[in-house]
DNA sequence: GAGTTTGAAACT
DNA sequence: CAGTTTCAAACTC
């Protein structure tokens, strides 16, 4: 992993990304937010994902109803409708004509100029120009922080105005909104606790991925601003919204509530522009698309009321959270219930409805005031933390609501489906907050999972959040789903998540080869921002096990403080994953998986199911996991990139980017790198006796091997099944036999039969041996003759049985 | 399944 | 950077 200085992270927007895609990528992204420059930015056009242009609105709302009315009357003091005080709600509405309308609507429309900030108003209001070509990946992060304990946020934001990131377009142009009403981060009670706490400066962040996996910006401002940037980015979608509420407790201190939703979409098909019409009514923005569906994400923070789905699909559970793969129109809805009273445990219900996936995640926190007012700047307990991966139809679109507790926990959301599997955690850092969290992942909301009090840094953590089994908490109930639907979290494992990656020591970053698992994170002590990226296959494994739960904290200040262990399934020990990991298992016994030779960790993946010995590939000792990553990355900076890429123009699409070394096995065997990636080698190859080239006849006969071996694996295989098939057809039809009380038929092979039936087999062999028969053929006849024989058993069985019925 | 071979990774 | 050692996968028996 790496370790990224604050003051790095200050200026890497888009640090997060897919190394590979960085890579390609020449320029970098924008630094400033600034709308039109990021999008001039934006590399050409790639496939979107998803079409569905979405406006995600978040604010605090109690119910939908209210929404209207905040959108008319919402004020810089209206803080009951947007405060951060126990029931209010953040609601994420995305909508589109083509879809059914939110129950909010679109109450006002604000159509801003690229870069426009739009200021003065009390309600935010995002529109932001896209242009026509929409992203392929999009990763929204926005953060929100207020670290000010003592003054509202809203009293901020109405002076300084909120600042607003819209980073994200689709292929079509749909833009990608993110509204927050500017009560969002007001307090119900502006108490403040007297601490140095200052204010500070709303912080939203967006970062939206292209070609790269992500193409961030960032925006830090006390005033409104209006950020909108439209990127011809392709492939995947991945909108990660993040938001930090801080809600100051009087005693206690400010109190910080994360959001973090991440979304992947797939834009693919959008060829409408997407109209933007971002309604801030203070609690709802929707968006509305001529031809996507509309799509609501509802972020909501209830106290009494239990978290309100706009979505018709969604649960009316508030517990529930329901995910589609599918491009169909979705909502998610995301409730967090802060407590107004920090001695009361706060739920934060996650609602997600999208498709056909559901999840339920039932998340609890509670604050203990307490434990804050006695330490202010350093008691802190992680917040519970939910993280759901939906891995979409074709994995193409995959939404992730991560609920973020307390600002040094950050919570990542895992997008599967894309080659962009990184995570980006913002944390936000106020100094002085206490925080006990309890998070479950279950529709059980009574479920809670005490939270342990943290003892943190005043500045800002940045840790990985890799999901594992949880030991405690998960509770998971299977949702039905149809055949369609994909069950994204399981109920087989108990997974949480867990926040290793404290205060490590600082490593150099290099963004454009990041390795898997990177966690981007500052120096103890400096900096708020934190970004984690995760491995690609940290979403595979993620994928197992959907929800997760966060149940401890971890104390930053010492890796030895990290008290959530990690909970990879012990090699060989989870046999519910192994159907499902088609890695092979790695027999590492003296490398303790921390170095290349193991392919698990050179693939960027935790070892899992693996045979290994003393492995140190896994959660429990991310520590030491990410002093190797460094260590690697020290002797080979691209150590984790893939080792198969393009090659020149004009040479092999693919060809081993180092070359081999073969000296003995003529790359034609699988020590051959190049050879086992099914590639010929090319002109970097320092091969000794290559005959892994396009006109060697070995090679050319050897392939006619492994191709006619294929075959044979191939038809076997059918025969088997066909066999199968036919024995089971069979023992199906004699079945009445039994419930009749006859015999079955495989009674009447008796030793003399078998050997009889044995016999006849060979026979047939033998026949295809004299005539020269291939051995398919000498397959196929030996099945046949052995169908013949279970024939004639079965007909003399049932005589049997009628002549015995006949003369009893 | 044990032992050997092989070449990448790690080390000097 | 080259030579050597270590390591785990590939391969053979």
């Amino acid at each position: 992993m790496d370790v990224v200085s604050p003051e790095l992270n200050s200026i890497l927007p888009d640090e997060i990304m897919d190394t590979e895609a960085m890579a390609m990528e020449e320029d970098p992204p924008a630094e400033t937010p600034a709308p039109s420059s990021h999008s001039a930015a934006e590399p050409a056009q790639v496939p979107m994902e998803t079409e569905v242009p979405e406006i995600v609105s978040l604010c605090p709302a109690t119910a939908p109803t209210q929404k209207t009315e905040a959108l008319t009357t919402l004020t810089a003091t209206d803080s009951t409708l947007c405060g951060i005080s126990a029931g209010t709600q953040l609601v994420v509405t995305s909508s589109s004509p083509a879809g059914p309308k939110m129950a909010t609507g679109t109450a006002a429309v604000t159509t801003a100029q690229p870069g426009s900030p739009v200021v003065g108003q009390s309600v935010a209001k995002i529109s932001a120009p896209f242009a026509p070509t929409s992203p392929a990946n999009h990763q929204l992060i926005i953060n929100k922080v207020s670290a000010d304990g003592k003054s509202p946020a809203a009293a901020v934001l109405k002076q300084e105005g909120q600042k607003l990131l819209v980073t994200g377009l689709s292929k079509t142009g749909q833009p990608i909104v993110l509204a927050l009403p500017n009560t969002w981060s007001k307090p119900a009670t502006s108490q403040g606790t007297g601490t140095d706490v200052k204010t500070q400066p709303t912080q939203f962040k967006v970062v939206s991925a292209g070609t790269k996996p992500v193409i961030g910006v960032q925006a830090v401002s006390s005033a409104n601003q209006l950020l909108g940037s439209s990127s011809p980015l392709q492939a995947q979608q991945l909108k990660t919204v993040q938001i930090t509420k801080k809600t100051p407790v009087s005693t206690a201190g400010p109190m910080i509530t994360k959001l973090i939703i991440t979304k992947a979409l797939n834009n693919k098909g959008l060829t409408s522009q997407a109209t933007v019409t971002p309604v801030v009514t203070g609690r709802v923005l929707t968006q509305s698309t001529p031809v996507t569906p509309p799509r609501t994400i509802t972020i909501g923070e209830t106290i009494s009321t239990t978290p309100q789905s706009l979505s018709s699909s969604s649960s009316s559970s508030n517990s529930k959270v329901a995910i589609s793969p599918l491009k169909s129109p979705s909502k998610v809805t995301v409730a967090a219930q802060p407590p107004n009273s920090p001695q009361k445990p706060v739920a934060l219900p996650l609602n997600v409805a999208l498709g056909q996936q559901i999840l339920t995640v039932q998340q609890t926190a509670s604050t203990s005031p307490a434990k804050a007012g006695s330490s202010q700047s350093t008691a802190q307990t992680v917040k519970p933390v939910q993280t759901v991966a939906v891995g979409g139809v074709n994995t193409s679109q995959f939404k992730t609501i991560i609920p973020l507790a307390t600002p040094p926990n950050v919570q990542q959301i895992q997008v599967p489906g894309s080659r962009f599997h990184y995570v980006r955690l913002v944390t936000a850092t106020t100094g002085n907050t206490a925080q006990t969290a309890n998070a479950s992942t279950t529709t059980n909301p009574t479920t809670i999972q005490p939270a342990k009090p943290m003892v943190m840094n005043t500045a800002a953590v940045r840790m990985s959040v890799p999901i594992v089994p949880a030991q405690t908490v998960k509770q998971v109930v299977p949702k039905p789903m149809t055949s369609a639907a994909q069950v994204v979290s399981s109920s087989q494992t108990q997974q949480r998540l867990i926040m290793p990656a404290a205060p490590l020591p600082q490593i150099q970053p290099n963004l454009t080869n990041l390795p898997p698992g990177t966690v981007l994170a500052p120096a103890p002590g400096s900096g708020n921002m934190g970004y984690a990226v995760l491995p690609a296959q940290y979403v595979t494994q993620l994928q197992q096990s959907t929800f997760v739960t966060l149940a401890s904290s971890s104390g930053f200040s010492a890796p030895s403080s990290i008290q959530t262990q990690a909970r990879l399934p012990l090699n060989g020990l989870s046999p519910s994953e192994t159907t499902s990991r088609p890695r092979k298992p790695c027999n590492c016994t003296k490398s303790q998986c921390l170095k290349l030779y193991c392919d698990c960790f050179a693939n960027g993946e935790f070892c899992n199911n693996c045979n290994c010995v003393n492995c140190f590939n896994n959660l429990d000792h991310e520590s030491d996991r990410l002093k190797a990553i460094k260590a690697c990355l020290d002797r080979n900076p691209v150590a984790f990139k893939p080792k198969i890429g393009k090659g020149k123009e004009g040479e092999s699409e693919r060809r081993h980017s180092k070359g081999c070394n073969c000296k003995k096995s003529g790359c034609l065997k699988n020590y051959c790198e190049c050879y086992e990636a099914k590639i010929m080698c090319s002109s970097i190859c320092k091969c000794v006796g290559c005959k892994n080239f396009e006109e060697s006849p070995e090679r050319k006969t050897l392939m006619h091997l492994a191709d006619a071996a294929e075959v044979r694996v191939q038809q076997q295989t059918a025969a088997k099944t066909k066999l199968s098939s036919q024995i089971s057809d069979l023992l199906t039809r004699t079945t009445p036999a039994i419930s009749s009380g006859g015999k079955l038929p495989y009674t009447f092979v008796t030793k003399e039969v078998a050997e009889a039936t044995c016999d006849c087999l060979l026979e047939q062999a033998r026949k295809a041996e004299r005539y020269n028969q291939p051995q398919a053929v000498a397959e196929r006849l030996i099945l046949e003759e052995f169908g013949h024989c279970l024939r004639r058993i079965i007909s003399s069985a049932a005589k049997a049985k009628t002549d015995c019925s006949i003369n009893c």
